[in-house]
DNA sequence: CTAGGGTTAG
């Protein structure tokens, strides 16, 4: 025997085993199978790249049963199916019978394809050995009938401990409390890995009181029932938990392993805190860890939720081949996080195998950083690929990405999706559907589905509040929130929010003012609100005291409220006084020169007109102008001023033409603005334009059915002319026009506005 | 060489 023998089972990391490799090349032992399957197995210990192992691998001039079974043991590690299959073909195909290592292996990576395994290994009368038959009733616990499985472990002659540990923990995989526990019970030598699996298994139920006690009552205790615990904790969420428990393991002298610090440092991601990382690196550093791939993972992780985007991307680029759809995914979600969807949609195109999370993230990150519609098509460039199936957390980002850019249709798809494929929809999945029609304007669906719902949090009430605030449906809001209070729900600030807006938008003075009364610590928000509220009933002098009163700093949207509500009720002063506060907080905002000019144009003081336009050409303030869109054929259409990019270009502007010329024939002056008077013609041009929204109602007039509700969202203030626009539109087709501005819904049914209080 | 612990998305 060569001294190189000892050496082996002593090597730690990587290094040390190209050293041994270099040795064996100088004695010329590496074509040894002997030698060959040594390195490959410490290869699969420290995780050592695909191509190195190969070639190792091929190395060998004649391989063996025991090189194969090394080799077809690595592959299997890096659960690279494909591998081992054609690693089993080549075995076939050199004569060497498969033994009874082989075929575990084989039947553990199989999936559904265990059941043909089943039927060869039954054929070749193989099936007594006591691994294999292990391996096909893994098989069946895994991908059942759960019932197989239980079978072939009722007809074993004797059980081992190992035996009853496997079925234990095939129960728990398919969340089978109760058959676990009972069959814990009646195990007759219970060891440290039946009590770990009970500990593992009820911190999967998120039951860790019970995981605990388990753990606690545990007689001894090994690194890995350790390791169950605090990982417990750290999924769960209970950051702090698994690092007290990670503390009191290294005091009572037991050596964390990679796995433990997997576990440690995610729970300092889940808590952010840079503070805390930089001292478990140091710690780390301390202990001289050589971190896997897995820790490597989890550290990119923690960088990112801790803000060094830096370090988590050299982390990624370091890893090379190390990188899976783990690592790419943490990348990906680290960049959407901080708003980065440049670099994000990067990663994700470049990504070689896309999984459902990695399609998650990216949808969620367009979806939460104010790209729906980017969103919106990359879901369906993920439905059309088959391979893939959207689960809850998909159907989440896409109905909210719905909500925000109105998109109905899509929205109904997506239900029609769920309903289907028979999803079981936690609370959340219900929220999103409640979000998605609020927003849509169907506030009759929205309070379908919170009826609908066996179990509502705190969320549920908010999104259908808020749905009711933007309709103007005050009293509907008022009954939710006694609802909630029956139900023992704590309304939080959110609610609050939606209820005062509900009221303000409904022009319920006394009950708005009642809640605010109510409001143990009303924030800033809740004050803008009221302000909102005592200026759409017309009492600015009251909003103006509040603001006064207000304990903070008011922000733009609380002049905002108020400038708003000067114009519509003719109160110069107050314009004044809220624009003069806004052009010194938010001097780029176009809107607010508008509105004042505005205002004094009603009033006929043309000179102050022409002052404010002056004054924004001085300051430089462009004019800025939203999309309007419009969603047809599950296609969003977006619009912007004087729009000629669209396909339908010339149809539109053509029934845009009719339209004109109908209301003209009605007596309707279309396009000029009232504060256009007197205004020079270089800037009139500048100013006309042909409305965004003009244009998207153009637009669902040509395409639509007729009679069908058209709905234009539009996030932006509107100007006064297009409301007149759209109510003249609606007169004359008979159509239901639902515009979204500002959040708002303003309904147009034959001339008339739903809406109370824009006129 | 069959049983317990690992990183990512809402």
């Amino acid at each position: 025997m060569s001294p190189l023998n000892k050496i082996a089972p002593k090597i730690t990391n990587q290094n040390q085993l190209k050293q041994l490799h270099a040795q064996l090349i100088q004695n010329s032992l590496h074509h040894h199978n002997y030698w060959v399957a040594q390195l490959i197995h410490l290869c699969t210990r420290l995780h050592a790249p695909p191509r190195y192992t190969t070639w190792i691998f091929h190395s060998a001039h004649k391989p063996n049963v025991l090189v194969f079974t090394h080799m077809l043991k690595y592959h299997s590690k890096w659960g690279a199916k494909n591998e081992v299959f054609t690693l089993f073909d080549e075995m076939q195909k050199a004569n060497i019978k498969p033994d009874y290592f082989v075929y575990p292996l084989l039947i553990k990576l199989s999936g559904k394809a265990g059941i043909s395994f089943h039927a060869h290994l039954l054929k070749r009368n193989l099936d007594h050995d006591k691994y294999i038959k292990n391996a096909v009733m893994g098989f069946y616990g895994k991908c059942g009938p759960i019932e197989f499985a239980r079978q072939l472990f009722d007809e074993m002659p004797e059980r081992t401990t190992a035996d009853w540990n496997s079925i234990i923990s095939v129960y728990w995989n398919w969340g089978n409390e109760i058959q676990a526990k009972k069959l814990f019970d009646l195990v007759p030598e219970k060891n440290v890995i039946t009590w770990t699996a009970m500990v593992s298994g009820f911190s999967r139920t998120k039951d860790l009181e019970t995981a605990r006690w388990y753990f606690d009552q545990m007689p001894g205790k090994s690194t890995v029932s350790w390791n169950a615990m605090i990982s417990g904790y750290a999924q769960n969420g209970f950051a702090e938990e698994a690092i007290e428990l990670f503390n009191e393991m290294m005091s009572v002298g037991f050596r964390p392993n990679e796995t433990t610090w997997v576990a440690v440092v995610s729970s300092c991601s889940t808590r952010g805190d840079p503070v805390l990382a930089e001292s478990l690196v140091k710690r780390m550093d301390k202990k001289g860890i050589c971190p896997n791939y897995f820790v490597k993972t989890a550290l990119l992780d923690m960088y990112a939720k801790c803000g060094n985007l830096e370090m988590a991307r050299n982390i990624f680029d370091g890893l090379g081949v190390y990188r899976n759809s783990v690592t790419w995914n943490a990348m990906i979600a680290a960049y959407t996080r901080v708003g980065d969807l440049a670099s994000a949609l990067e990663l994700f195109h470049r990504m070689p195998e896309k999984n459902v999370i990695s399609w998650n993230s990216i949808i969620a990150g367009c979806s939460q950083n104010g790209e729906s519609a980017v969103a919106l098509e990359l879901f369906k460039e993920m439905i059309a690929n088959k391979d893939l199936k959207p689960d809850e957390v998909t159907l989440v980002s896409v109905l909210s990405a719905c909500g925000h850019l109105g998109a109905l249709e899509l929205g109904n798809w997506v239900v029609k999706y769920i309903t289907e494929d028979k999803m079981k929809l936690s609370i959340s999945g219900y929220n999103s559907l409640i979000f998605m029609y609020s927003k849509c304007g169907s506030t009759r669906h929205a309070r379908q589905i919170f009826q609908e719902m066996e179990n509502r949090d705190v969320i549920s009430y908010n999104t259908l509040i808020t749905g009711f605030a933007a309709y103007g449906s005050g009293v509907e809001a008022l009954e939710l929130l006694s609802k909630m209070k029956e139900e023992s729900i704590k309304p939080d600030r959110i609610t609050y929010i939606g209820i005062l807006t509900a009221c303000s938008h409904s022009g319920l003075l006394i009950e708005g003012r009642e809640v605010f009364e109510s409001i143990k610590h009303p924030d800033i928000d809740h004050y803008a609100c009221m302000v909102d509220l005592y200026s759409r009933v017309g009492k600015l002098d009251e909003a103006k005291r509040l603001i006064y009163s207000m304990p903070m700093q008011p922000h733009a949207g609380i002049y905002g409220s108020l400038l708003n509500a000067s114009r519509v009720h003719k109160r110069i002063d107050h314009g004044e006084f809220a624009a003069n506060k806004l052009f010194v907080l938010e001097p780029e905002n176009s809107g607010n020169y508008v509105l004042l000019s505005n205002i004094y144009a009603t009033a006929g003081r043309w000179e102050d007109v022409n002052r404010i336009r002056w004054l924004m050409k001085k300051k430089g303030v462009k004019k800025t102008t939203g999309w309007s869109r419009v969603e047809h054929g599950g296609k969003i259409h977006r619009f912007i001023v004087g729009d000629h990019a669209h396909k339908l270009s010339e149809d539109i502007y053509r029934v845009l033409a009719e339209m004109k010329k109908k209301m003209r024939v009605a007596g309707y002056i279309a396009d000029e603005s009232c504060v256009l008077r007197d205004v020079e013609e270089e800037e009139k041009e500048e100013m006309v334009g042909i409305h965004s929204e003009k244009l998207a109602v153009a637009f669902a007039l040509l395409v639509s059915e007729p009679g069908s509700i058209i709905r234009v969202v539009k996030n932006l203030r509107i100007c006064g002319d297009c409301h007149l626009a759209i109510k003249i539109i609606s007169q004359l087709e008979h159509r239901e026009v639902i515009v979204r501005d500002n959040n708002r819904f303003h309904s147009f049914k034959d001339g008339v506005c739903s809406c109370n209080d824009y006129w």
